[in-house]
DNA sequence: TAATACTTTCAAATACTTTTGAAAGTTCCG
DNA sequence: CGGAACTTTCAAAAGTATTTGAAAGTATTA
């Protein structure tokens, strides 16, 4: 039998805006501390009209293998990327989640949130810890527990805001975006300072 | 003249809370991108009576006094942190910001803000790239722009709502915290979803 | 089961960030 | 001016994180 080479391989150059887009969104997920070729997989992806295989991600990224097995894989836990089998093929493919604010809920949820959980607890303990010493024999013990105290309450509530501020934005993201959108619609910064 | 030492050496010590207090911040504040001993330098001026001065900061916190000088400048740059002069001393002495909503809002405006409006325009331009690849005469190449150029207008309009988000907080913020804490507090997540 | 096609792992290499500490620089005072 | 008291700088060291690529592993087909 004839082995034909399995299709001449495709070009897989990307487009420049292609290159551009996962180049913004990588730099823009580093600054959310993730890999930023987690960011460029993703965008390639997602941008692809079909699904891809980690061989072409590796051609259109010029990575290594093992790089996109592992940030693959490290994107599939997050749940913004999916494993999909096409038809005859025996490779694994792979595509993005398009429902953005699923992602992002999903990934809001999973780490800023035990973040501020954990923050939120060690204030919580701090702040038991200088109470006590709020009843201390010595005055100027006393003067800087009481100031410590309210401090330490000042942040607690701070990150507790803070857990407020997820809890609302992934509620919102749950119940599919509209709410959190119109709300931010509506508050037009009349400003236009863009420093 | 007899030249004491200018006052027996305060221990420099951090009570358990503080220490504590510092670590969780520096966490977090690295978990925000930034050094995370500005976290911890800021804290100990936050929970401090009185101004430090930077061989108290280098003492409390085991650092060199490079760093000491660095990271205080740093913290002076994202005005988190004030210069203060004490009567009758030399050196300089350090206090941290109280008003944590002015500080938050200084920060976000300046180092998220910019970074979501590089997503913004970098998202434009390729979007006005893919848009002149929609009457392309080839027509894969045609249906390929119409994808992307539905889904960089995805991204486009997340990221202005990220920026419209940012706005709202800062505007808020400006106006001292109260509307947007009000907002947060009103939303009772009924979920007691703790993952 | 053996050959093939692919994926995952992981130790080593590389790249990047942060910290150190000694030297250079400043400022202030007499 | 000279020198003490501090602060800043910066090159090197230490510490982290990321990437590579070859080897080990797994699954599929015949």
């Amino acid at each position: 039998m004839i082995a034909y080479p399995p299709v001449a391989k495709e070009d897989r150059t990307l487009w420049p805006s292609e290159a551009a887009v996962s180049d913004v969104v990588g730099k823009l997920i580093e600054f959310w501390g993730f890999k930023r070729n987690m960011g460029r997989i993703w965008s390639v992806l997602y941008l692809s009209p079909d699904p891809l295989s980690a061989e072409e991600l590796r051609q259109s990224l010029k990575l290594s293998s093992g790089a996109v097995s592992m940030t693959v894989n490290e994107l599939l836990r997050w749940g913004v990327v999916r494993k999909v089998w096409v038809q005859g093929e025996r490779k694994d493919f792979y595509t993005a989640e398009v429902q953005l604010w699923r992602m992002i809920s999903r990934v809001f949820n999973e780490r800023e949130k035990s973040e501020i959980m954990m923050a939120i607890e060690a204030f919580e303990e701090a702040l038991a810890d200088v109470a006590k010493l709020r009843h201390s024999s010595d005055p100027k013990t006393r003067a800087r527990a009481e100031l410590q105290y309210e401090r330490i309450k000042q942040l607690l509530e701070l990150a507790k805001l803070g857990k407020r501020l997820l809890d609302t934005l992934l509620a919102t993201a749950k119940m599919d975006a509209e709410p959190l959108v119109r709300f931010l619609l509506r508050q037009q910064a009349p400003s236009s300072q863009e420093s």
